[in-house]
DNA sequence: CTGAAAGCGCTTACAG
DNA sequence: CTGAAAGCGCTTACAG
């Protein structure tokens, strides 16, 4: 069934040993450079092709990497995981390495099962893209692999990770609204669903905090479910004049609510997103937001999963990358900078 | 370094041989029930993996498929390509295989290089995700693996592929702004870039010809250069009353280039996408359009390279994907169905 | 500079 | 029902 070409083949038709066609197609010492031209001229006439099984087998690596994406997020925010799988592909690249995608099922989620990748010793190190639940980091715990976690992280941070800046992004993005004249700012989100909406609305807090703006459970929205369902945003009695959402989508879905109540964006409020992902420009107006770098959060997760398989005790702990605020149209400047807007200079 | 556990470890706990671990653990006949549960627990007790390569190297196999996508798309169109590979991924995995992402770089298309994951026997078999050029196709009949194109097709149907059913669905969705009064009707699309966009022109094109309208020139709006990047949309002096996007993506641009005209969608002109991608549904008013299905693409195409491993004689030849019209706001019925708009009844 | 020997972890006949 | 032997394709000491 198979017509595959082997070392010895090779040294057959040259007349040497198949460990001097192993030595010369690796470029080690020991042959001649001669010969090695000749071998590695020969290895390509006869469409010579590596058995990267057989070498995994000796210095007991495959070469692949696992990244596990919990399914749940595949659907709600398929672009953005999946744009940062695509990096990480190209970034493995580098190393000689491969990506191996895996979605984990809820089910395997539920009954905390490893994934294949795992039990069938198919990877080098899991990249775990996306947050999964508490019991499940247990699970990824007692892998005897290196691994981290991409996007979130783990409460006792015991797993590195790497993640946006989202505390930072959110604080810069908030201190932009009220630079802007917003002093009653919402922020939309389910804090208790990610650790990046919680983490971004801690950022958001802070700004308040630091401009002597008073946080009141009514500028708390909820835009979700447990299990994370995009729900219909109840929007407060008293409009705030400024929404920070947890991320683009939601922005977006936001707009629509304010649209079918006969809010105009930025007119009537404005409202600022996060990630810059497609739905960033694709609302009318435009999004002012901030940008998630996601090719150099997948550049780190390589480096540092890289890292780990050459040496299992190094520890990276919380990575944090730099996003970056991208200004468009959905901000508006406040005249009065009083929350009393009827006795502003007129 | 590697603290792994092997069959020879539990043969060694369990008082038998490695044969016998083999054996119960794959379930193969000649071992006692009493035993295989023994044997299996012990196996769990110690945190056994299978070595994959181990066994790859025995039967030949390597249970990935690579699949290809050509760099230029995923700019472009990453969303949709990225969620066909998802989709592959999860077929594979009901195969016991997995996926291997590979982007094909402008430069080793260029270069006709084989992908690493082909060179480097990674994969039983490869899904080419995306059309490559006419010389790099070539170059992939030149591997020796079972092989199909997905979304896409060589001319002399040498390999097998896997394609939205584009003629019939770009005809179907052509009919529906003919039955809606249109008579005045425009293609937008580069036709000389991909099949799928020439393949949806024919379509069009044979509604138009059933219909006993002529197609002119004028009728043909590009939207894209020859590298496949995006370029404004030139509108023909006399406007058309409908417009036949070949994607959603490109409709969208549409909308824009109409909307910074004055003209309104679906007042001043209907149009109509391809995809039913992300695009057809945050445009305004949302599209029409064809809805390519996704997940069926996916599941053919896995489970044709699946029949083409255990048998590389298998030929499935051009497999069509129906898909079907989502009917939204885009398209508006005219009134009058004569070209003729000043003698209409009034 | 070149090669015979051993071994990686598994499975497949084959023998008992 | 159980196991000793051989082998998959490669690489790593080691010997010459």
């Amino acid at each position: 069934m198979k017509s595959n070409i082997t070392m010895k083949d090779i040294a057959n038709k040259v007349g040497v040993s198949s460990v001097t066609v192993s030595k010369a197609l690796n470029d080690k010492e020991g042959v001649s450079d001669n010969l090695k031209l000749k071998i590695k001229k020969v290895a390509v006439e006869m469409g010579y092709r590596m058995n990267s099984a057989a070498k995994s087998i000796k210095d007991g690596l495959s070469y692949n990497i696992g990244v596990l994406i919990p399914q749940r997020f595949t659907g709600m925010n398929d672009s953005f995981y999946l744009r940062v799988y695509q990096q990480i592909a190209i970034h493995l690249d580098h190393y000689g390495y491969f990506g191996i995608l895996t979605l984990l099922s809820a089910e395997d989620e539920e009954k905390l099962s490893f994934p294949r990748v795992y039990s069938e010793s198919k990877v080098d190190g899991i990249i775990v893209l996306g947050q999964v639940s508490k019991e499940y980091i247990e699970t990824i715990k007692n892998m005897d692999l290196p691994k981290i976690f991409l996007d979130f992280y783990d409460e006792h941070a015991e797993i590195d990770s790497i993640i946006t800046d989202n505390f930072y992004g959110a604080y810069e993005i908030t201190n932009y609204l009220i630079r802007h004249g917003h002093r009653d700012i919402a922020y939309v989100g389910n804090i208790y669903a990610t650790s990046s909406i919680q983490d971004r609305f801690l950022g958001y807090y802070k700004s308040l905090l630091e401009h002597g703006l008073t946080f009141e459970e009514r500028l708390l929205l909820n835009d979700r479910d447990e299990r994370g369902a995009f729900i219909d945003i109840q929007l407060p009695d008293k409009m705030p004049t400024a929404f920070v959402c947890n991320c683009d989508q939601v922005a977006f879905n936001l707009y629509e609510q304010l649209s079918s109540l006969g809010y105009q964006v930025p007119t009537d409020c404005s409202v600022v997103g996060f990630d810059n992902d497609v739905y960033a420009t694709l609302t009318s107006p435009p999004l002012t937001t901030v940008e998630v770098d996601i090719d150099q959060m997948a550049r780190t997760a390589v480096k540092s999963i890289m890292e780990k398989i050459s040496n299992p005790n190094r520890r990276n702990g919380r990575v944090l990358v730099q996003g970056k605020i991208i200004y468009r149209e959905s901000v508006q400047q406040l005249d009065s900078p009083s929350e009393n807007s009827d006795n502003s200079q007129a």
